[in-house]
DNA sequence: AATTTATATGCGAATAAGCGCATATCACTT
DNA sequence: AAGTGATATGCGCTTATTCGCATATAAATT
């Protein structure tokens, strides 16, 4: 029951629905994910945790990097038809469409893409 | 986005999966649910209300009582797989076993059903 | 080893969620 | 219309969530 509830409390937030919406396009590190929804380093890293946490997510040091992106092999029977249900909802939500735009021009690479914010 | 955000909230609780669960089993009015998962009135009602809110449950008057039952003509295109996840899971739950025993016990029409709590 | 860049985390403040108490509302009965 | 029983709700308290700031950790570069 606890993890059926944690996996839905992850779902339960803006932010965190939007990272997923972002990472069922492509992986994203975490300062990809900060420009991509234009928030902090701390509430894009804490949020990536919570999903980690939840088991929608896997992550894996590239250099400098952390690299976050949907766990295609999640545990609970659960995670598949949610993933599901965000794969085909939110598609034509406006925030998620400007996600999706900024994440185009996002930087992995480049002087200081942290500390800009 | 908000909607969808409700409607996962609605299932971020303990109290709720287990209303959920019971209502899975059989429509109840309130007082069959407060004495299902042994919780107080308020409890019951607020989370009866919340559910509702969120569309998966809907309600009807009976003389004194109200029932609610769960809502097949779930309107949001979610909903429906997210009770499918419902009626999956959490059968083997000590909890909810529990609670579905004592459903069996719950007398609708009796003195004071409310009253003893 | 010192510096730079990316990510994680302890702490505190602001906000929201959950719930009990008291009370209001609503339906039925007498 | 007064009383009884079931449900809903305003208010206040407690606990949980979210997030920013500052700082810590970690990997790479010099």
């Amino acid at each position: 029951m606890r993890d059926l509830i944690k996996v839905f409390k992850a779902l339960s937030d803006e932010t965190r629905i939007r990272i997923l919406k972002l990472l069922l396009e492509r992986e994203c590190c975490v300062c990809e994910v900060m420009q991509a929804l234009d928030i902090s380093q701390t509430r894009a890293s804490r949020n990536l945790g919570l999903l980690h946490d939840a088991g929608f997510v896997k992550s894996r040091r590239d250099g400098l990097w952390v690299v976050y992106s949907i766990d295609e092999e999640v545990v609970g029977r659960y995670s598949t038809s949610l993933l599901d249900i965000l794969r085909k909802s939110l598609d034509d939500n406006d925030i998620v469409a400007e996600d999706r735009e900024r994440l185009k021009q996002a930087v992995r690479v480049g002087p200081g893409c942290v500390q800009r914010r």
